[in-house]
DNA sequence: ATGCCTCGAGTTCA
DNA sequence: CTCGAGGCAT
C-alpha cells in the first residue's frame, strides 16, 4: 500500500477523506453510479479510521466512521412525530381509483390532475431528522404519531446520509422514507445464513423490519438493508418547492436516494397505465413492492384537501393482489382420491391471495404435515404456487394458540371407515376400501366421465356423488342404464334430500334439461377410441401415455384384457410394476363383468387397430422368459433355456439335471425348479404361452412396413398458449407425424414450441441449448406436410 | 447401485 | 404445477 506523507494536517486530512467517502456513497445510493473500487472504499474508510483512533478529538458524529455503534442499547426510546406519519386510503380495482381521481377533480374543480406515481415499497417506514445538516435521529413510523428510537441502527444503512450534501436545506429536517431488503441482497442472506447455520428470514420486509429492531446495532451493520426516501415531514425556514416532484429532485439533491421508478401521470388514465407498467416489471425489481402511490402533485392543492383522519385525500396506495398471505387453519380433512389415497387439505380462513378467494389448500401428504407442522388453529402463510395452486409455505409459530397436538393421519377413512394403510416405503396412505368407498368410486366414475377419458359432458362430481348414494349408479356401467326418468326421479329425490324444494315450473324445466342434456352426452360417448377406454378405466400406474402404448402394441380390447404381465410388459415403458398392476385389474372378475357390461350396452370401440408388427420381434419363448421374473434366470439364460426347451410342455415338465446339461448353472436350473413348483407360477407360464400363440395368429396378417413419419423418434415439447390451435390439437398433429410430445424440457428434447406467456419450460429449454420454435414456425412447418 | 427422464396422480378457483 | 416413483441407461 502507497503511503502518502502528510502534507497537510490531520484534521484537514480527516475532511478530505469524509468528504471522499461521502462522495463515493452519494454516487453509489442516490445516483446510482459506482465511482470507486469496494477495495478503495475500504482503504479510505480505514485511514480514516486510523486518524480518528489517534486524534479522538476529530471524530465527529457524522463520520462514516461512525455508523455503527457499539454498545447495544437497552430498549427502544419512544419519539413522537412532530408532523404524524401518513397512512394511505387502499384502492384494489380500477373503480376506485376512478373514484378516488374524481373527488379531487370535484373539490379542487380541475380536469385531469398531474400526480407524482411511485412504487410501494414493501419495507418499513421511517423518518429522519437532521438539525443542522446532520443526521440526530430516526424513527420508525409506529402508529403514526409515535415511533421507537432506531437512531443507532439506521445510522449503519449506508443509503442514509450522515450528512447533508448542498446548502440549502433547512436548519430542521425530516425525511420520510422506507428501509427495505434489496431482493439478491435477502436471497444471499439466506443462502449464507442455510450454509452457515445464521438467522434465516422469512421475507424481505420481514428482514427489514427484524433487522431495525435489532438492540444491538452491530446486528443491524451486517443485514443488507437499503432505504429510498419518498416525502419531506417537517421542514422548516427554507423556500421549499411547489410541488411533490420537485420535493424529490431536492431531497435527491441534499443525498437522499429517491427511486428511479419515481414519474408524474396526468389523470386517472395515466394513474393507470403507471399501475400496469409497474405491474409487468414487479417480478424483475431488484426490491419487493405491493403496489403504487399516486400523490397529487401540487403542494398547494394537497393543502387544500387535507385529510380524513390520518388518511389524505390527496393520496391513494393502489396494491397488487397480494402472493402471498396470512390466514388461519380452522380445521385439516383428509381427501380420498380414486386411488384411495388420503391427502391431508387445510380448510383455511377466506383469504385473498393473488386475486383470488383461497379455502383450501393441500399439504400433499402427512410427511409435509410433519415437515411444515401445521396444526388446527395455526396462523400459516399461503402463497398459489406457480400462479395457481394455493400451498401453506409455513406457521408463523408466534401465532399459535395454547394446547395444540401435531396433526395425526386418521387410523379410518372419514368416508368409508375402512382402514387406512401406508405401505412401508410409500408416502401416501391409503384407504382401502375400494370400491365399497363412496369416494373411491365418485372418483373414479368421475375419472371415467373426464374429458380426455369417455368425455361425458354434465356429469360433475356431485351429481355423480348423488347418483351413486342414491343408488342409481354403483359402477361404471350403471351410466349406460340410466334414462331420463332416472335422473328426474333422483334430482327429486336428491332435492327432498337437502330440503331444497324448487317445485317451480322453471326449476322443472331447468332439470329437464340438465337430465335430457346428460343422457345425450353419455350416448355420444358411447362410441370411443381404445386408449380411451384403457384410460377411463382408471387402472393404477395406466394414464394417457400408458394407455395409449397398450392400445398401440395390442390393437384389440380382447386381446389386452387378458395379457398376462409378462407379455405385458413387452411395450416399452411398462416394467414390472405397472405391467402387474394391468394384469391385477383384468384379474378382478368385477372389473372384467364391467367390461362386458360397457361392452353389452352399446359402448364401442371405434377405431379397430391390428397389433404392431413391432410386437413380432419380441414374441419369442426367450423374451417371454426373460420376462418373467424368474429369480437368477437373466436374459442370457432364458435364451438359453429357449433354445433348448421351447414348448410349454417342456419347460413344464424338463427335469433339473437336463437343465443342467443343456448348460445352465445349477443355480439358475434349482432356481427355475423352485419357481415351476408353484401353481401360480405354473399357470402364469401356461396362461403366457396360451397368448403368445394368439398373438403370433393375430399378427400373421399385419403388414411389416410402415411409412417413415417426418417427425419419427423427435421428442417435442409445447409450452405457452398457442393462439390458432389448442395445446391438444399441437400435439395431436405432431403424433400424427411421428413426435413423441412430452411434458418437461431435458436435453433429449428435440425441440420446444413456445407460444405466449411460456414459462419455466421456455427458461430450461434455452438453459440447455434446446431448439426453440414459435408458433409461426410450428403451422409453417405442419402446413408443408398435410 | 445411481441418476436421469417421464409418467401418473392429485390439486384450486371462477 | 409439483411431487413421487417407475423404467431404463450407465
Amino acid at each position: 500500500m502507497t503511503h502518502r506523507t502528510p502534507e497537510t494536517s490531520p484534521a484537514a486530512r480527516a475532511a478530505d477523506l469524509r468528504a471522499r467517502i461521502d462522495d463515493a456513497n452519494y454516487r453509489y445510493y442516490v445516483l446510482d453510479e459506482p465511482t470507486i473500487a469496494d477495495i478503495e472504499y475500504d482503504r479510505l474508510l480505514r485511514e480514516l479510521e486510523a486518524i480518528e483512533a489517534a486524534h479522538p478529538e476529530l471524530a465527529t458524529p457524522d463520520s462514516p466512521t461512525q455508523r455503527v455503534g457499539n454498545k447495544p442499547s437497552g430498549a427502544f426510546a419512544e419519539v413522537r412525530h412532530e408532523i404524524p406519519m401518513l397512512s394511505l386510503g387502499n384502492a384494489f380495482t380500477d373503480a376506485e381509483v376512478e373514484d378516488f381521481e374524481r373527488r379531487i377533480e370535484q373539490r379542487l374543480e380541475v380536469r385531469d390532475p398531474l400526480f407524482s406515481v411511485e412504487p410501494k415499497f414493501d419495507g418499513l417506514a421511517i423518518s429522519l431528522r437532521y438539525e443542522d445538516g446532520v443526521f440526530v435521529r430516526g424513527a420508525t413510523r409506529g402508529d403514526g404519531e409515535t415511533g421507537e428510537d432506531v437512531t443507532a441502527n439506521l445510522r449503519t444503512i449506508k443509503a442514509i446520509p450522515l450528512r447533508l450534501r448542498g446548502h440549502d436545506w433547512p436548519a430542521v429536517l425530516e425525511v420520510r422514507g422506507e428501509v427495505y431488503m434489496p431482493r439478491a441482497a435477502f436471497e444471499a442472506w439466506n443462502e449464507r445464513a442455510r450454509r452457515e447455520g445464521g438467522k434465516v428470514l422469512a421475507n424481505p420486509r420481514n428482514g427489514a423490519a427484524g433487522s431495525l429492531r435489532q438492540l444491538d446495532p452491530r446486528i443491524t451493520a451486517e443485514r443488507p438493508l437499503a432505504f429510498y426516501a419518498y416525502a419531506l415531514g417537517v421542514a422548516a425556514g427554507v423556500h421549499l418547492p411547489a410541488t411533490h416532484s420537485a420535493t424529490l429532485k431536492k431531497l435527491r439533491e441534499w443525498g437522499f436516494p429517491v427511486s428511479a421508478l419515481v414519474d408524474t401521470a396526468r389523470g386517472t388514465a395515466g394513474c393507470l397505465a403507471y399501475f400496469a407498467r409497474i405491474g409487468a416489471m414487479r417480478d424483475t425489481l431488484p426490491f419487493d413492492i405491493d403496489g403504487v402511490v399516486y400523490k397529487l402533485d401540487d403542494l398547494a392543492g394537497q393543502r387544500e384537501l387535507g385529510f380524513v383522519g390520518r388518511t389524505p385525500r390527496w393520496a391513494l396506495a393502489h396494491k397488487y393482489p397480494a402472493q402471498e398471505q396470512q390466514t388461519t387453519v380452522e380445521a385439516i380433512d383428509v381427501q380420498i382420491g380414486r386411488t384411495g389415497a388420503a391427502t391431508p387439505t387445510a380448510r383455511l380462513a377466506p383469504v385473498q391471495v393473488g386475486g383470488v378467494t383461497v379455502t383450501n389448500a393441500t399439504l400433499h401428504n402427512a410427511d409435509q404435515v410433519a415437515r411444515l407442522d401445521v396444526r388446527v388453529g395455526d396462523t400459516v402463510i399461503v402463497r398459489r404456487a406457480g400462479d395457481v395452486i394455493p400451498e401453506v409455505v409455513r406457521v408463523v409459530p408466534d401465532l399459535r394458540p395454547p394446547h395444540t397436538h401435531p396433526w395425526q393421519m386418521p387410523a379410518h377413512c372419514p368416508i368409508c371407515g375402512s382402514d387406512i394403510v401406508r405401505e412401508e416405503g410409500e408416502v401416501v396412505a391409503r384407504c382401502t376400501g375400494e370400491l365399497t368407498c363412496a369416494a373411491q368410486r365418485t372418483r373414479a366414475i368421475f375419472h371415467f366421465a373426464a374429458r380426455r377419458a369417455m368425455d361425458i359432458d354434465g356429469l360433475g362430481e356431485r351429481y355423480i356423488e348423488d347418483l351413486g348414494d342414491l343408488g342409481y349408479v354403483r359402477s361404471v356401467a350403471d351410466l349406460y342404464k340410466l334414462t331420463l326418468a332416472d335422473l328426474l326421479e333422483m334430482k327429486r329425490r336428491a332435492d327432498e334430500r337437502d330440503g331444497t324444494t324448487p317445485e317451480t315450473v322453471k326449476a322443472g324445466k331447468v332439470a329437464t334439461k340438465w337430465a335430457e342434456n346428460l343422457i345425450e352426452a353419455i350416448a355420444h360417448s358411447r362410441r370411443t377410441t381404445l386408449e380411451r377406454f384403457l384410460y377411463a378405466l382408471g387402472i393404477t400406474h395406466v394414464g394417457e401415455s400408458t394407455a395409449k402404448a397398450l392400445a398401440t402394441w395390442f390393437g384389440q380390447l380382447e386381446t389386452i384384457r387378458h395379457l398376462p404381465w409378462p407379455l405385458l410388459k413387452l411395450v416399452p415403458d411398462i416394467g414390472g410394476e405397472v405391467a402387474r398392476a394391468i394384469d391385477a385389474f383384468f384379474q378382478q372378475a368385477g372389473n372384467q363383468r364391467v367390461i362386458d357390461q360397457l361392452l353389452a350396452h352399446g359402448v364401442e370401440i371405434a377405431d379397430p387397430h391390428v397389433p404392431s408388427p413391432k410386437l413380432r420381434a419380441a414374441l419369442d419363448v426367450a423374451t417371454l422368459l426373460t420376462n418373467l421374473e424368474v429369480p437368477k434366470l437373466t436374459e442370457k439364460r432364458a435364451a438359453q433355456l429357449a433354445t433348448h426347451f421351447a414348448t410349454l410342455d417342456d419347460l413344464l415338465k424338463v427335469p433339473e439335471h437336463q437343465l443342467v446339461s443343456a448348460g445352465l448353472p445349477a443355480d439358475t436350473a434349482a432356481a427355475f425348479v423352485a419357481w415351476r413348483a408353484e401353481d401360480a407360477h405354473r399357470h402364469l407360464l401356461q396362461r403366457s404361452f396360451e397368448t403368445l400363440d394368439a398373438l403370433r395368429s393375430a399378427l400373421a396378417g399385419v403388414s411389416e412396413t410402415t411409412a417413415a413419419l417426418p417427425l419419427e423418434g423427435q421428442t417435442v415439447v409445447l409450452t405457452g398458449t398457442l393462439s390458432t390451435l389448442t395445446r391438444d390439437e399441437a400435439k395431436a398433429k405432431l403424433e400424427a407425424l411421428g413426435a413423441k410430445v412430452a411434458g418437461s424440457v431435458s436435453k433429449k428434447t428435440s425441440f420446444v414450441v413456445a407460444g405466449e406467456a411460456a414459462g419455466s419450460k421456455l427458461d430450461k429449454a434455452q438453459e440447455l441449448g434446446v431448439e426453440i420454435w414459435d408458433e409461426a414456425r410450428l403451422l409453417e412447418f405442419l402446413a408443408a406436410r398435410e
